[in-house]
DNA sequence: CGAGCGCTTGACCGGCGTCAACACCCGTGG
DNA sequence: CCACGGGTGTTGACGCCGGTCAAGCGCTCG
């Protein structure tokens, strides 16, 4: 799993509660902003995005997690979560009890230093949407996320969201990110796979970092 | 001390590496990007902006730091830093030895806790920029920014920047930024306190929240 | 086959960027 | 003591990027 990797036997023995397997439809609230938290979730199929709402009720996405990353590690300081967390796509998931992440992150060195990288990771994904998908013309926003979003397996394939989604992450209209992307497409930077809109082969990368 | 308030008397007998009490001048960097990491630093006073480079060369400021935050967290995880920290007016802080952390953070449930609240806090800071600063019109943003820089003790009293500065943070130039500060002014919303442009006093927190 | 949803494209307009001039503060030197 | 110069903030004129409103297209599903 994402965060017991390399626990010991010695390590799993301390767990007492049990650890559930669960999957949530696309669209689905896995928890809501500033709800009591129950536990963390290690993502392993799927995507999910972090959304916030601002104090005159618009609409925010922060961050989008993909396999291996971690869904609401601010439970473990506050047992509240930051943000509200939906299904982009059917996701499965482990809910992990908090109680078992307090005992171990105190008893288990290697659980310790598994949950640091995990926050470190969290907070420059955080500056990294910030400085490099929220700032410049939108041309250059969208040609971020391309990049940001590519397959890890096949680099030269990234996905990309329903544009209203990429709108609230890039904070532009969808029609925007809607002219860009054909923009992208017609100057022969990126080509659509499928006919949905979501897939796209990257054909040069180096022109989609310097647009 | 920030990290170190409700250590007892056996956590501190663990200390055996000096702890630095430093001054840095007003645009003094204290770290550079990518820069190996000695330690990480707690800022008694001043305030230090956190700045990185894109791909093509602009410069994002991604948050603002103010007493009693940890600079430099991300060093304990990986042993480097992140982003560049310059001082954006005289700063005091103290350099903590990676080595002290590690070492605690393992043998004292206080200091792995209290380590735990930092990294939540900068997380959720580093969301808060993106979703209250970094969204809507550029009135929007110039209002949230004075209502984040509110002071602690004097709350009707706010701190702002030099404008390319804002506009680093807001992703606005810095004459879109004295405009709207000039119409904020104009409006009655906020009264300048001083002739330098830096301190303002919040007449309407109201109003400013909902621009 | 029609309804509905999401994506695209067009026309128009407003907000923000660009370029420039000017005001103000302060330190320096005649 | 005042003249000068540089740095910073403000204000104006104008153009362009992106928002707004609207129409149209293609896919999916009933």
């Amino acid at each position: 799993m994402v965060l017991f990797a390399d626990l010991n036997e010695q390590d799993f023995a301390q767990i007492h509660t049990p650890i559930d397997d669960l999957v949530f439809q696309a669209q689905a609230v896995l928890y809501t902003e500033g709800e009591q938290a129950l536990g963390v979730f290690t993502l392993r199929q799927g995507m999910v995005k972090l959304v916030r709402s601002t104090a005159d009720g618009r609409e925010r996405i922060v961050r989008v997690l993909r396999p291996g990353d971690v869904i609401g590690l601010e439970a473990l300081a506050t047992a509240h979560y930051d943000s509200e967390a939906v299904a982009m796509s059917e996701a499965s998931v482990c809910r992990i009890p908090l109680s078992v992440l307090h005992h171990l992150s105190a008893h288990s060195p290697r659980l310790h230093m598994r949950l640091m990288q995990k926050w470190q990771q969290a907070l420059r994904d955080a500056d990294d949407w910030l400085a490099e998908l929220n700032f410049g013309t939108a041309r250059q926003r969208v040609a971020g996320l391309a990049l940001k979003m590519r397959d890890h397996e096949q680099p030269r394939l990234t996905s990309l969201f329903a544009r209203d989604d990429m709108g609230a992450m890039l904070d532009l209209k969808l029609e925007t990110v809607s002219r860009e992307i054909s923009a992208l497409v017609r100057d022969g930077l990126i080509r659509p796979v499928d006919k949905s809109g979501r897939r796209y082969e990257i054909l040069d990368d180096q022109g989609l970092q310097t647009v």
